[in-house]
DNA sequence: TCCGTCTGTCGCAAGATTGTCGCAGACGCC
DNA sequence: GGCGTCTGCGACAATCTTGCGACAGACGGA
């Protein structure tokens, strides 16, 4: 789950806040000045930082210049002011989304997750990029087309689950490398593991049993875990 | 990667978007001045220019007409102007698409991306979608104008509210792509998401209600998003 | 101001997915 | 061949996702 660092001097407006991101699942780092911020910042790379604008010791401004400088990290900034110019600034250096007090809860959450939603899909969309994801894979008769996410098999559609469709798709990219269970759990369910080995056993077995033909071309590693025939 | 000329005076402006969009794995050519960013132009060729209006030795509209003469990069414009009369000219002379200062960097990003993708989209169907946006799409008894912002159905007009309109047109752009809900949100919604997952949610199923036939070509694509029915 | 349209949210129900369990059978090692 | 370990696989329940109706706030026009 998301982390988020907090980073406020008013401890009961951070409490608050804090609070209602917890109960939503979030991580919650809170830092109360800015130097605090930056040493929090670097220690837990945090998915997204809500930065109060004016801070003892270093304010808002300073902090996101200096945060900038090391990492794209997706930055809501929280201040009393309306006015525009101060807008402008925050915005132009690198703020990516701006709320001015008082706000309500209901705004902030929606903005939290706008922000986290759009990193992560930048995220993907990066790492989609250099695995050269969109050209299609085949093998055999099964054709797998990760822009539409959409599989064929004999030239009919077949259905996949997006964890089947994950799995076949790494199998696809290296034949013949062998996956152990702990990689795939890595890979495939990424952080959201709390699967245990079992679970790739049977995602596998619902892939060999959609797949027909293709499905006995995906081996056993004995005490390893799965992979795909090398193609002869 | 895509190579990006950044045309803007304002140094500190220029830098920090030129860092967010390296972090973004772009890679970015920053010409200072109008003379600097016909030369850089015609070296570099790139897939996308970010162009200040207010530029010292030749302004942006002049820079923007004479890399029109010779190419057909897609171009985005800065401008602190916000009148009409500005933006009228500017897209008239075939700017792509125009972002007035103050702008969030989330902003710039979704239409550099936005641009970016039109662009490879264009490039890569060399077929009759030759056009921008403005040739009418068709997809059985349903043709969808994008330049009267109209839509038919069997000969007879139907009603779409402006977000069913861009969420169906972008669809139709692209049939048999899956599209995530959170790239729906970025792409369709654009500066105003703050809507969740179930927004899109409820666009769709209003679309296939007034859509019928062509409604039910529009499937979902589970623990994804949605997709046109690729045509046969 | 009243009214109609557009949109986002909520809640529930239906349905799909996925992790777990248990057991039978396969495998590797000695 | 015997034995401990690992895997195949069917069944099931918990969880997640989506469809969809209802509703309320925002907005703009009359």
């Amino acid at each position: 789950m998301a982390t988020i660092l907090l980073v406020e001097d008013a401890r009961e407006l951070a409490d608050v806040i804090a609070r209602e991101l917890q109960t939503l699942g979030y991580r919650v780092v809170h830092a109360i000045d800015g130097i605090a911020a930056l040493d929090l910042h670097a220690r837990e790379a945090p998915d997204l930082i809500i930065l109060d604008w004016m801070l003892p010791r270093m304010d808002g401004l300073e902090v996101l210049r200096r945060v900038r400088q090391s990492a794209p990290t997706p930055v809501l900034m929280l201040t009393a002011r309306s006015e525009e110019t101060d807008r402008v600034v925050g915005l132009e250096l690198g703020a990516d989304d701006y709320l001015t007090k008082p706000f309500s809860m209901r705004e902030l959450v929606a903005r939290v997750r706008a922000l986290l939603r759009r990193a992560d899909l930048i995220r993907q969309t990066l790492t989609a990029d250099r695995d050269d994801a969109g050209e299609p894979l085949r093998r055999g008769a099964l054709m797998l087309d990760p822009r539409a996410h959409a599989a064929m098999l004999d030239d009919a559609p077949i259905e996949l689950s997006p964890t089947e469709f994950a799995l076949l798709q790494l199998l696809l990219r290296s034949p013949g490398r062998a996956f152990s269970r702990a990689y795939l759990l890595d890979t495939v369910w990424q952080e959201s593991y709390i699967g245990g080995d079992r679970s790739v056993d049977n995602v596998v077995l619902r892939l060999r049993k959609k797949l027909g033909a293709v499905g006995e071309e995906i081996e056993t590693v004995w005490g390893i875990g799965y992979r795909l025939r090398p193609e002869k």
